[in-house]
RNA sequence: GGAUGGAUUCCCGAGUGGCCAAAGGGGGCAGACUGUAAAUCUGUUGGCAACGCCUUCGAAGGUUCGAAUCCUUCUCCAUCCA
């Protein structure tokens, strides 16, 4: 059976995949899917850097707007959610595009990985939180020891998340989370794809960030987290840990000077541009497109990401 | 003009004779990641032909087996007195 196109258009925060993914939606006819863990939220325009109606241009655009902020969104949701949108993409004759800077959305859509051996309820894993907090996560990295001594040399002892995580999968699948893993890491993409990471020079990129907190805060940023206040949002949700969002909580409930929440912002957004491109860099097949090869013309870009599609049969 | 306090590695900031290429933090750089991922976590950060050598703690001299640490002079900064 032929594999189902997709093309895939990535980058770090503020590269300027919006803008590009547009016109590459309108030159191989495309709907895009937007892969992106803020994007998702619904009164959250600003702070997620959101595309506009007017900026979509026609061009369908799903995951956008989708979910409220007290929601819990995550990979599963986004994995179940993309793939019923790419079926209805797929049914009108058109090419998704998965655009946003989430790689991890992208890698579980792209390989298709598996996430339903278990539903676990919370209680257990309130139980494993209590232990961290009372006893320390050492203790809980003792206990990944014994039920699965990979998945402990892996994981550091510090990053209770992931060690909380795969006690979890333990305790409800009954098996290795690091055999899965391993299992999982093996599988090819059931898609004939097409990986598009757009990149800068870093110390430009740094700059745009920079710049972009600041429009941000000019746009009125913090008058639409005051507003998302106002329906009850607190910073234990999910939605409400996006950057500019968890800085402009705090400058709220008089934790930081605005000044100070504004610095954080730029910095802690350079830092996760960072981490993107390390996780971009690790993944397998991935077409890097550096702005700067391309003259920073859109144009020229798009001209190269043609060809390429055309080579592997995508459009 | 006088008095006092200060000048430390990219930044802030400890160090007050050997254990100091110099704590800690920030920033930078690099990495991990498979149900919170804009999250969570890790490593590294003077140079090199690198288990050793070289350069660094405002500058120049000096004391000492040995100095970022003590002495002298100078430069700059801060506060105070004229």
């Amino acid at each position: 059976m032929m594999k189902k196109p997709l093309i895939i258009l990535t980058g770090p925060t503020a590269v300027g995949k919006t803008e590009l993914s547009i016109r590459l939606a309108r030159l191989v006819k495309g709907s895009v899917i937007s892969a992106d863990s803020m994007q998702v939220y619904r009164h959250m325009d600003i702070g997620s850097a959101k595309i506009t109606r007017e900026e979509m241009q026609e061009i369908p655009h799903y995951l956008i707007d989708e979910f409220e902020p007290e929601e819990e969104f995550h990979v599963v949701r986004f994995q179940e959610c993309a793939k019923k949108s790419m079926e209805e993409i797929y049914a009108q004759g058109r090419i998704p595009i998965i655009v946003g800077g989430t790689g991890f959305y992208i890698q579980a859509l792209l390989y298709d990985i598996d996430f339903t051996k278990e539903q676990g309820n919370k209680e257990y894993r309130a139980y494993l939180e209590e232990i961290a907090q009372e006893q320390g996560g050492q203790v809980l990295h003792e206990m990944l020891k014994e039920t699965d001594p990979e998945a402990a040399k892996q994981i550091h002892e510090h990053n209770c998340k992931r060690i909380i995580r795969a006690l979890e999968f333990h305790h409800f699948s009954g098996q290795k989370i690091s055999s899965h893993n391993e299992a999982e890491r093996q599988k090819e993409s059931p898609y004939n794809f097409a990986y598009f990471v757009l990149n800068d020079d870093r110390a430009k990129l740094y700059e745009r960030i920079n710049g972009r907190v600041e429009q941000m805060i000019e746009d009125g940023l913090v008058e639409e987290v005051k507003k998302l206040q106002e329906l009850g949002c607190n910073r234990a949700m999910v939605s409400m840990q996006g950057l500019g969002y968890k800085e402009i909580l705090a400058y709220l409930e008089g934790e930081l000077t605005l000044e100070e929440a504004v610095y954080r912002m730029k910095r802690d957004t350079r830092h996760f541009a960072k981490r993107q491109l390390t996780w971009f860099r690790r993944e397998r097949d991935v077409i890097w497109v550096d702005k700067q090869e391309f003259a920073y013309d859109n144009d020229n870009i798009l001209k190269y990401m043609q060809e390429i599609l055309a080579g592997k049969d995508i459009i």
